[in-house]
DNA sequence: ACAAATTTTTAGATATGTCTAAAAATTTGT
DNA sequence: ACAAATTTTTAGACATATCTAAAAATTTGT
């Protein structure tokens, strides 16, 4: 009985220790939203933000949760949302760094355009080989941003601090350069295309609009107005 | 009653003309292994082999072929195995396509070597987008072979002819180019850096043993013997 | 404080893909 | 030709991931 006890309880070690860690492209999904939704905010994530992100349904989400909770990779009590542990982190943040790699890859070497990268990125972020990120950042000559320029976090998970302002909060005649985008939509990045408005683009403040908060910009000789929707969405640098 | 009749019908054909073509990788996977059975063979392909090939079981063989019958993309009469139709072997055709070019890229430009390639281009091959694979095309500057000398189907779906004398068919005396391996396993590749042997490589027949069906060969000015089960599973073309 | 609104969880279904065991059909050997 | 061996299919489970509807818990508003 006793050594029966034992026997059962080298069992379970061993099952621990040889336990399947490789997580399905749904669960690493879950990581990323989580990881995402944290970020912008400083408390537990709920299952209802989760649920919205990933265009599913909180019952879904709950499962899921549960799942996450059993690996180790989320913190979670009943009814007080969710947050990542640092083994649930360490792996969002390898999938955030792989699909930003990826995103370059495709701009850089493929002809893609900073629209059209998302969608393919979102498959290839779940490629499972370490050799195959490593070689491909060697590859791209170690980038620090991706197309969108958002940051890319280095092997060990190392993520270099966002630009945190926004076109919309720089004042009257002052010049900044677009450092990235909020919104990665099509929609918004095709209006910026149209525009001529890049990163790196060297953006002049000339007015801004009280009523609507709106603004007129210079950019390249030429001279345009952007709505509050356009300006909260670029991030910018401050010459 | 009939006009109920004709609803019935236009949505029918309306989900029959929105059916959704994506297919998942489990069944991506069975259309492949299904064509490569077929290409050593002029007969139905068994659930047998499908279930060998897949590493998994007849019964589960069953299941999906019926679903892929469903779907049209294989022929099945019950117990008679099943073969390719037409938009099956398009499928299969153009999934076989990436997977080489993808094993062009991790070799050409990502350090991988030969025996690395085939378990990440089992993933990369399943990502879906017609514009990654033509701009992959381009950009490897539209490989025939892929590096173990397996050719690569073109955008149209138009495969070379593969190369089909092997090294044991050789008589003595006789000089020939390696073209390609037959077997790629990781074993077999890694025996052949170690004798020096790669595609392109001259190699000459120096004499044939009767006895094993062995040979010595004379590769860059070595002398070296090989064992039947090498010589067969090696593509040659005669100089 | 407590009723109403909202969020979250549970219960029960469905779809995909897998498995084992048993039944049915086909092929093989004499 | 027909019994034995082999192959294939069916039946019934199970695991993952999803959904809807209903129940339970929490938060909000007065
Ligand atoms: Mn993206
Ligand atoms: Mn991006
Ligand atoms: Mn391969
Ligand atoms: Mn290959």
């Amino acid at each position: 009985m006793s050594k029966n006890l034992f026997l059962q309880i080298e069992i379970m070690s061993l099952s621990l220790y040889f336990m399947k860690t490789e997580l399905s492209q749904t669960e690493e999904n879950y990581l990323k939203a989580i990881f995402s939704i944290s970020l912008s905010l400083n408390k537990a994530v709920s299952t209802n933000a989760i649920a919205e992100k990933l265009k599913t349904k909180a019952s879904s989400v709950t499962d899921m949760i549960k799942k996450l909770s059993e690996k180790n990779l989320v913190d979670y009590k009943k009814y007080q949302g969710v947050l990542l542990t640092e083994k649930g982190k360490k792996i969002a943040v390898k999938i955030i760094r792989k699909h930003r790699l990826w995103e370059v890859f495709l701009v850089k070497y493929l002809d893609f355009s900073w629209d059209e990268v998302h969608e393919v990125a979102e498959q290839l972020e779940h490629v499972k080989s370490t050799k195959l990120t490593q070689e491909l950042d060697r590859y791209l000559e170690y980038p620090t941003h991706d197309p969108h320029g958002d940051p890319i976090p280095d092997e060990n998970g190392k993520i270099a601090h966002h630009s945190d302002t926004m076109l919309s909060s720089i004042k009257e005649k002052q010049a900044c350069i677009v450092m990235g985008v909020k919104d990665s939509s099509t929609s918004f990045l095709k209006y910026l295309d149209n525009a001529n408005i890049k990163l790196g683009s060297v953006v002049n403040v000339i007015e801004k609009v009280a009523f609507d908060d709106s603004m007129r910009i210079e950019i390249q000789g030429a001279q345009l107005s952007i709505s509050h929707q356009i300006s909260k969405n670029l991030f910018v640098k401050k010459i």
